[in-house]
RNA sequence: GUGGCCGUAGCUCAGUCCGGUUAGAGCACCGCGUUGUGGUCGCGGAUGUCGCGGGUUCGAAUCCCGUCGGUCACCCCA
């Protein structure tokens, strides 16, 4: 690491390198296949936004209030943009901007970006898989949002990912609860900490999320929203829980749950791996947000989704030793030992073909050559040197048993075709 | 923004407490052992301003100060 001018990845941000990004790769490929299959399509939006398009969000989170980056555009008069730091405000966007027919059911996948210190499991740059509905407010497009997560998260091979569920009421229910919360709290404000005192200004409901030892006390007896439902609410919370059951989808009821964006309404949802031994194993969450599609200046609009966490699924992964990725073998080797000149042609020939191929350069002597074919995986060789070249041949080396036969150059692919069957 | 820990070869690390000739190991890499046959094995090889700057000292990877970077945690979240 002699690093005296040696240029790195900027804080936060990292580099996926074979075979890792491959993995990442795999992994999104999966995503895109699930997502389609249950009638979504994708949406690929801009890196950055209006900053008011976030800032809409929620003025008083965490992620809009300190955690932007802001970007500064020369000589456009006022524009003020910045980098996404989520994707549901910006999905919400394009629908307030084109008004496609409802249901509206979008996929994406893509990096976010948030001005923080990174830690286990938090990057400045992460990617995020997620979808969004817009448009029914029926509570079984809330099922099948959730089921579409677990069920990514299954087909992967976790195991240990707790769904934690709750419901943060509506406009008719909300009011009320929110008063007996503040009053609450505000009773007993003098046992909290320092940083919840502050956060019961901006947002009470927050409070209930602190993770502080000093806080629990004060907030284990705090009113939850789920005594203060409206009629229709809890109705659509236990709609919610039917379809769970029906689908033996298991979850856990968790009364204090309460995501980080101000939007969320009615349910709420959090994946949660127990492999996870870091301070962040929240590896995705979601919910409904029916006001902001309004907020961004559409019509009313219902809406639910989700976001999933790449970066730390594939660390759950990890943990649970789950979703090794694709192999990185090529299926054929070839070992030019004339000038290197005669591995070039059969090379494009096996790639065209759809075959993955491999070789060496430099010229390099035949026994770097075969140990380079070891190392690419490739499960069969092809040689071609002056014997060969004279013949008209290539020689077909099965790299695991030894065996080779010279094959007639212009039957080489389907001799290949026929060892890697 | 606050705090803990850590910066020695491409990677993982030893050496640092108790300063002392040309700074080590394993893995990886390259070559040879076989001028048409690899994986194993054997032999050999290359690679470090010991993060950076300053200080103490006859002498600093080692002690002191500063600084930068990494990492983990708080906060918050994916």
């Amino acid at each position: 690491m002699s690093a005296r001018d040696t240029f790195r990845a900027p804080k936060g941000t990292r580099d996926l390198l074979p075979p890792e990004s491959g993995r990442q790769r795999a992994a999104l490929d999966r995503f895109a296949a699930l997502a389609s299959r249950y009638g979504y399509g994708e949406i690929v939006s801009p890196m950055f936004e209006d900053l008011a398009v976030f800032q809409r969000v929620g003025e008083s989170t965490e992620i809009v209030g300190k955690e932007m980056f802001e970007l500064v555009t020369k000589g456009e008069g006022e524009t003020r943009l910045a980098l996404r730091p989520e994707l549901t405000a910006s999905v919400c966007r394009a629908f307030a901007q084109h008004r496609p027919a409802t249901p509206w059911k979008v996929f994406y996948q893509g990096p976010q970006f948030r001005y923080e210190r990174p830690q286990a499991g938090r990057y400045r740059q992460f990617t995020q898989v997620g979808i969004e509905a817009l448009g029914p407010d029926d509570p079984m497009l809330d099922v099948e949002v959730i089921t579409l997560g677990r069920r990514f998260l299954d087909s992967l091979g976790l195991t240990r990912v707790t769904l934690l569920l709750n419901t943060l009421g509506d406009p008719a229910g909300r009011p009320a609860y929110f008063a007996a919360l503040r009053e609450y709290l505000s009773d007993r404000r003098t046992e909290l900490s320092i940083q919840s005192q502050t956060t019961l200004e901006t947002n009470p409901l927050r409070v209930l999320d602190s993770k502080r030892a000093e806080d629990a006390d004060v907030i284990s007896g705090a009113p939850l929203m789920v005594d203060h439902l409206s009629a229709e609410a809890a109705e659509h919370f236990a709609a919610v829980r039917a379809g769970l059951d029906q689908l033996g989808i298991g979850y856990e009821i968790s009364p204090r749950l309460v995501r980080g964006l101000d939007y969320y309404l009615r349910t709420t949802f959090e994946f949660a791996a127990e492999s996870l031994d870091t301070a962040q194993n929240a590896v995705g969450g979601g919910g409904r947000y029916d006001g902001l599609v309004e907020q961004l200046g559409g019509p009313p609009t219902p809406g639910v989704g989700f976001a999933l966490g790449v970066d730390r699924i594939l660390l759950a992964c990890d943990a649970e030793a789950a979703f090794d990725g694709p192999p990185e073998a090529v299926d054929v080797f070839v070992i030019d030992l004339t000038d290197g000149t005669r591995a070039l042609p059969i090379i494009d020939e096996i790639a065209t073909a759809g075959l993955a191929a491999d070789r060496a350069y430099d010229n390099r002597s035949m026994k770097a050559q075969f140990k380079a074919a070891d190392r690419s995986g490739a499960r069969v060789a092809v040689i071609v040197g002056d014997d060969e070249v004279a013949a008209g041949t290539a020689t077909v080396k099965d790299l695991a048993t030894g065996d080779q036969a010279p094959v007639v150059r212009a039957d080489l692919l389907s001799a290949l075709r026929k060892q890697l069957t």
